[in-house]
RNA sequence: GCGGAUAUGGUGAAGUGGUAUCAUAGGAGGUUUCCAACCUUUUGUCGUGGGUUCAACUCCCGCUAUCCGCACCA
């Protein structure tokens, strides 16, 4: 096997390419670094992995899909914290206006500038005086965030309003709370879905299809009351040995259901949705013992987090970070509720109603106002916190320090019964998210396989069948006698069934043909020879062993 | 972003101061009754902008992109 020789990445590359799977995007143009095109078999894959990512959610039964702009108002992406988070502190040099990174500028005086926040990073440029790279001069401009997403105007003119192209998809589900609460008929758990494009532009994307400047991702935002109990089913995953890496240890092997036993996988839902992500990857044909958990460690967390996992598979390019799954907390909810002032919470019913009942006194507003006038507030405060014993007159200390003679005239009692049916709370939001261009990158490179024939390498893409670009090619052994007449009838049958995808193809030998359909991974080829116009059978080449089997026409035909 | 290397048909590569070669792939025709066969024929290329020169794919400079390190990385 030639499957991890040298140049195998290469060969790939070179294959995704030519067969267009995978293409650099604008390539008459010299093509656009981290912009890639999905070609004319990568197209189908793509949305073919999209849809069975979505059905794989929507089995949890209390799922919405959603689908938000791309195009998001700067406020909203600032209460989230992506403004202050996604950034480089830039700086420049006031002789000669070059731009710099503050943090590389400091890099020989300090032993970690990365680490350092930018008021930091201001004092210590403006105390040490760093020489320009470009001019020598050391004189520098304040300390400016540059930041990582695309920024552009919503509207134009006197009239834009800044806003930014998202980096993620998750912010319009927050947003969407209110409407997505009230789909659910205001009953939790629930959550929402979106499959979407995302987009960050990185400084430096690399490796391929790793780090891209624009990202095809999927997340789903759960949504649930963190005092509710959690009626979870983890046995389906008890028997699942999968790599671990927690806090502070190194590589064990667990089970998704013994590691939530053991108390390293806090919450059962984030331990149901790693089990249903490995799920979904092997179902996509990754390679089970190439996938592991890493738990991330508590200063790699974001401060809101409460427990957060990365699902690295295991590639060409090492071990990648292909989906995470974070239990958020009510971070999300609660920035968007405190820059908007809008209600995200949601309603707690209590088993049974609360009643409170009050037998004590309150003011007399009548005689307490015209008495006390400013301090009547604070009066009335300090009445309702009298026992009930309290006879009057009586010297009362109010909050304000100030004490007064509170005569009977003043006060009256209170007496209520006070009747509390539940409270409101931010949810809390437990948050997987996908990298789908990445997951579709070690789909592709756990299916590539070279073989030596004849001493040259021989391809076959061993992908899913659920996702595979195209289901079934046409074949006719030769484009005559009228083998091609029925190889065509049979093309346009497959074509005109839902959800089929077929390709007819006449030009070259039969055992070229075949080579075309394994190097992009077609699972069934279609033969039809002599004898199918005889009895109107043909052959069915199977994609993984070369095994044929004679079929019926009409029984493909249905 | 820094350092190094690279950029030639769809893909992979040679090569030269006088508009370019090979393999492979693609189209057409032929042959062949099933795994990249063969024959004929055909399509298509020097990343981009500027400079030097009678003449630049070739030399020089800029830009863009790619690859490898480093750095960064929700």
């Amino acid at each position: 096997m030639t499957d991890e020789g040298d140049g195998r990445l290469e060969r790939l590359n070179e294959m995704l390419k030519r067969r267009g799977f995978l293409l650099p995007a604008f390539g008459i143009y010299g093509g656009a670094k981290g912009l890639y095109d999905f070609g004319p078999v990568g197209g189908r894959l793509r949305s073919r992995v999209n849809q069975a990512w979505l059905d794989h959610w929507l089995q949890l039964g209390n799922i919405v899909e959603l689908s938000c702009p791309t195009v998001t108002p700067y406020e909203v992406l600032e209460a989230s914290g992506h403004v202050g988070e996604f950034s480089d502190f830039m700086t420049s040099c006031k002789a000669c206006d070059e731009a710099s990174r503050a943090d590389t500028l400091l890099e020989p005086h300090h032993p970690n500038p990365d680490a350092l926040k930018r008021d930091e990073l201001q004092a210590l440029l403006h105390s040490l005086n760093p020489e320009c790279p470009a001019c020598n001069a050391t004189e520098w401009s304040d300390v400016v965030a540059q930041n990582l997403m695309f920024n552009t105007t919503i509207g134009s003119g006197s009239s834009g309003r800044a806003g930014f192209i998202r980096p993620e998809t998750a912010q319009g589900m927050f947003t969407s709370f209110p409407s997505i609460y009230r789909h659910f008929r205001e009953r939790l758990p629930f959550g929402a879905v979106q499959v979407g494009k995302g987009y960050r532009n990185e400084i430096a994307p690399r490796q391929g299809m790793i780090r891209l400047r624009e990202f095809n991702m999927a997340e789903l935002e759960y949504f649930i009351d963190p005092e509710a109990p959690v009626h979870v089913d983890l046995s389906h995953w008890k028997d699942q040995n999968i790599t671990f890496i927690s806090q502070g240890t190194p590589e064990f092997s667990s089970t998704i259901t013994k590691a939530h036993d053991d108390g390293i996988i806090h919450h059962p839902t984030v331990a149901q949705f790693l089990g249903m992500t490995y799920d979904f990857l092997v179902n996509m044909g990754i390679i089970s013992s190439k996938i592991r958990f890493r738990q991330h460690e508590k200063d790699e967390m974001a401060h809101y987090a409460q427990d957060c996992w990365d699902i690295e598979i295991l590639g060409s390019y090492g071990w990648i970070e292909c989906v995470g799954v974070a239990h958020r907390g009510c971070y999300d909810l609660e920035s968007h509720h405190k820059a908007t002032g809008k209600s995200l919470h949601a309603r707690r019913e209590y088993a049974e109603p609360r009643t409170t009942t009050i037998d004590a006194w309150t003011i007399n507003g009548a005689t307490v106002g015209p008495t006390f006038k400013a301090l009547a507030g604070a009066v009335k405060v300090a009445v309702e916190e009298l026992p009930k014993e309290t006879e009057f007159p009586s010297q009362v200390t109010l909050s304000t320090g100030d004490v007064v003679t509170l005569e009977s005239q003043h006060v009256k009692p209170n007496q209520m019964t006070i009747k509390e049916t539940g409270e409101w709370f931010i949810p809390h939001v437990i948050e997987p998210a996908f990298g789908i261009d990445r997951i579709i990158w070690h789909m592709i490179d756990h299916a590539y396989h070279e073989n030596d024939k004849d001493g040259d390498v021989y391809t076959t893409m061993k992908l899913q069948h659920s996702i595979v670009p195209v289901d079934y090619a046409v074949y006719p052994l030769f484009e005559k006698d009228g083998m091609d007449d029925l190889a065509m009838e049979l093309h346009r049958s497959f074509c005109t069934t839902l959800g089929v995808v077929s390709m007819y193809d006449g030009s070259g030998s039969i055992g070229r043909r075949y080579a075309r359909a394994d190097e992009i991974g077609v699972p069934k080829c279609i033969t039809i020879d002599h004898q199918s116009l005889e009895d109107r059978t043909v052959t069915v080449r199977n994609r993984d062993n070369g095994e044929q089997t004679r079929v019926s026409l009409d029984s493909l035909m249905q």
